[in-house]
DNA sequence: CTTAGGG
DNA sequence: CCCTAAG
């Protein structure tokens, strides 16, 4: 068919082009919340966090006059209030000068004693129930590159930290406008929906990152307008479920959707929907802010949790669990178990708490004309980045490198007390990792130790469950019970997970799945943080993934059942739990299938099908053709027995291949 | 939302 | 895989 493409005609209602992310992430975030690919998502659970820092620190410097006690910035409020402001305007004034003085918060949280204090209390915090004192800072990170003609800015060095104690009086906070709250709020809300440690951990998670409540804030409104002008194109999406995809899409992971509910995008068409669920905001801000420090947010999931600093990452408890304690400094564990954890069960659940993640070294290059705000994506770009996908765990023990995956804890001896002493986790970038030499962690730059807060033992004197789902948190002997239910039930493995998932691919690969065990990850797509490339397509661009042999024979079966005009019917019949494969691409893998089959085999790239499975294809393909499936409809059920079979038994009949034609 | 096709 | 035009 003749397409056209001209643009300038367009007709309201079109996609937004200039919101960097937000049409695309919105269609990927309905198809994407396929629950296998927890693993790699951990990162994105931290970046989940760090994009609500981000937000939040955005919506203080808003309001910063407005907001009292509320739940802004968790910084001492007037303490570095004056700081702020004069650190600020430097840096806006000066350009990059100012950012010698050390750090960029995106947003500090409570005191470190206090923290401290409170995981001391706190010995629900391995149930599931936690806070999240999060704060992200470069730390010395500031440098000016004197070599560069642009006296370009470097953030780097110690990279972003995830949590980690911050001096008060270093601190140098951001607090430029970002005009692109909408973005922030989209990135979040991405990340808010990936689900983590989907097996081990639960995984459907009810994250709420509070976003909604600056509709109070008059200074917001500002933003929007700005930006009004791309979110107007927008029709206000209908909160209508929508017959069956709506469907297929609320049995998985559901999506969180932007929080404005006027100018929420929405975008048809692929199959790739938002739904709106709610988030669900977070209670119990009070608390904290009794201490004195405003709000904090954090995120729960069911059953399990993130904190994404100094916090913990815990798995559903278990009175006979083996607990690993990692010490982010040593990278050493410690462990707390129960004793009779080996009578207890044959397979004892190794429960791992994960103080915090350090996000690799990042670099940024950034014009000092360019604004902080502009600084602000573009950080959060490279971390969403690394985060995304380029973004691996590395499991030590005794300083060796775990590289089995496929080896059970028991045989590596991840559960045996010993061992677990000098167990460790670091993060590793996959974009940064281009020295093949990393072999030895500790002196890998791009190696994160993560840290598991000692203090796990420590009494509860006040319960701090915050999840719903863990609510129970003061009742140990339920949390399991509780949170466990919680455990999403949704995990499907997409029909072929197990015959191609990609095993690691090379690091190098930038669109490598993140290395996770078993299912197809679903990481964000990579894109290089390449400053310079800038990719303006660095918008989105779904992640390709080849079918497997597996989804092709399903889908084989499937076209061989219901012809080739019912690719919904496919998709539901056949796809149902791949939630990255919409009936487009079915269709189009359909197509390249009959194409793949039409050329001799030197010709055809990719992973080999097998050739009795194209000879299905053209078979299915010829008679297809002839009977049109979709025309009959009703006939699928009887047709398909007869004919696609029949003609594929006997042959590869290649005069139907030419009389096709591709 | 689905299909069907071109890109 | 993406994007559109058409039902």
């Amino acid at each position: 068919m003749v397409q056209k493409k001209s643009l300038d005609n367009r007709s309201p209602g079109l996609r937004v082009p200039v919101i960097p992310r937000a049409p695309r992430s919105a269609r990927k975030r309905s198809l994407h919340k396929n629950t296998a690919d927890g693993r790699n998502i951990c990162a994105i659970e931290l970046l989940a966090c760090l994009a609500g820092k981000l937000l939040q620190e955005t919506e203080s410097s808003a309001s910063n006059t407005a907001s009292e006690g509320n739940d802004q910035l968790s910084l001492p409020k007037n303490a570095l209030q004056d700081q702020f402001q004069g650190e600020d305007k430097s840096l806006k004034s000066e350009g990059q000068g100012s950012c010698e003085d050390g750090l960029f918060i995106l947003e500090q949280a409570s005191e470190d004693n206090q923290q401290k204090d409170f995981l001391k209390r706190s010995p629900e915090v391995e149930s599931g129930a936690l806070w999240d004192r999060s704060s992200v800072y470069t730390n010395s990170s500031c440098l000016e590159k004197e070599n560069s003609d642009d006296k370009s800015v470097i953030i780097s060095k110690s990279g972003f930290v995830v949590s980690g104690d911050l001096n008060s009086d270093k601190l140098v906070a951001v607090k430029e406008q970002v005009p692109d709250e909408t973005f922030l709020k989209d990135s979040m809300a991405d990340c808010a929906e990936t689900p983590c440690f989907p097996n081990a951990f639960s995984s459907r998670q009810n994250i709420g990152m509070v976003l909604d409540r600056k509709d109070d804030d008059e200074n917001f409104p500002r933003f929007y307008k700005s930006s009004s002008t791309k979110l107007k194109p927008y029709k206000p999406s209908s909160h209508i479920v929508n017959g069956r995809i709506r469907k297929l899409s609320t049995s998985k992971n559901t999506k969180v959707a932007p929080l404005r509910k006027d100018t929420k995008p929405s975008k048809s068409g692929t199959g790739r929907k938002v739904s709106n669920q709610k988030r669900r905001p977070f209670y119990s801000r009070e608390r904290y802010q009794q201490h004195g420090f405003l709000q904090q947010r954090r995120k729960v999931f069911d059953g399990s949790c993130i904190v994404t600093s100094d916090g913990v990452l815990s798995s559903e408890s278990d009175s006979t669990s083996h607990q690993i304690g990692v010490n982010g400094e040593t990278m050493v564990s410690s462990l707390g178990l129960g004793d009779r954890a080996s009578f207890e069960a044959k397979n004892p659940q190794v429960k791992i708490s994960i103080k915090s993640f350090k996000i690799p070294e990042l670099s940024i290059d950034v014009p000092e004309t360019a604004t902080v705000g502009s600084l602000k994506r573009t950080i959060m770009e490279a971390v969403t980045t690394i985060l995304g996908g380029g973004l691996h765990v590395g499991v030590l023990l005794r300083g060796k490198k775990i590289h089995d995956d496929n080896r059970t804890l028991l045989q590596t001896g991840i559960s045996s007390k010993e061992n677990l002493d000098t167990l460790g986790f670091i993060l590793e970038s996959s974009l940064t990792q281009s020295h093949p030499s990393s072999i030895t962690p500790q002196d890998s730059t791009c190696t994160l130790p993560c840290h598991i807060p000692e203090q796990l033992k420590g009494s509860l004197d006040k319960p701090v469950s915050d999840s719903e789902a863990c609510d129970s948190a003061s009742n140990p002997a339920n949390l399991t019970g509780t949170c466990n239910d919680i455990v999403d039930s949704t995990h499907e493995l997409t029909v072929s997970s197990n015959t191609d998932n990609a095993t690691d691919k090379p690091l190098s690969d930038s669109r490598a799945l993140v290395p996770v065990p078993e299912i197809n990850p679903e990481p964000l797509a990579i894109v290089p943080a390449n400053q310079k490339g800038k990719h303006p397509e660095l918008s989105h661009r779904r992640i390709r993934r080849p079918f497997s042999v597996s989804e092709v024979e399903a889908l084989v079966q499937a076209v061989e059942q219901l012809g080739t005009g019912r690719w919904r019917d496919v998709k539901l019949r056949a796809f149902e739990n791949a939630d990255h494969r919409t009936y487009v691409d079915l269709k189009d893998k359909w197509k390249t299938l009959v194409h793949t089959a039409s050329i001799a085999p030197q010709q055809r790239r990719g992973e080999p099908v097998p050739q009795d499975l194209l000879d299905r294809v053209l078979s299915a393909h010829s008679y297809w053709s002839q009977h049109q499936s979709k025309q009959n409809g009703k006939a699928s059920g009887r047709m398909a027995q007869t004919p696609p079979k029949m003609i594929k038994a006997n042959a590869v009949p290649e005069n139907v291949i030419t009389d096709i034609g591709g």
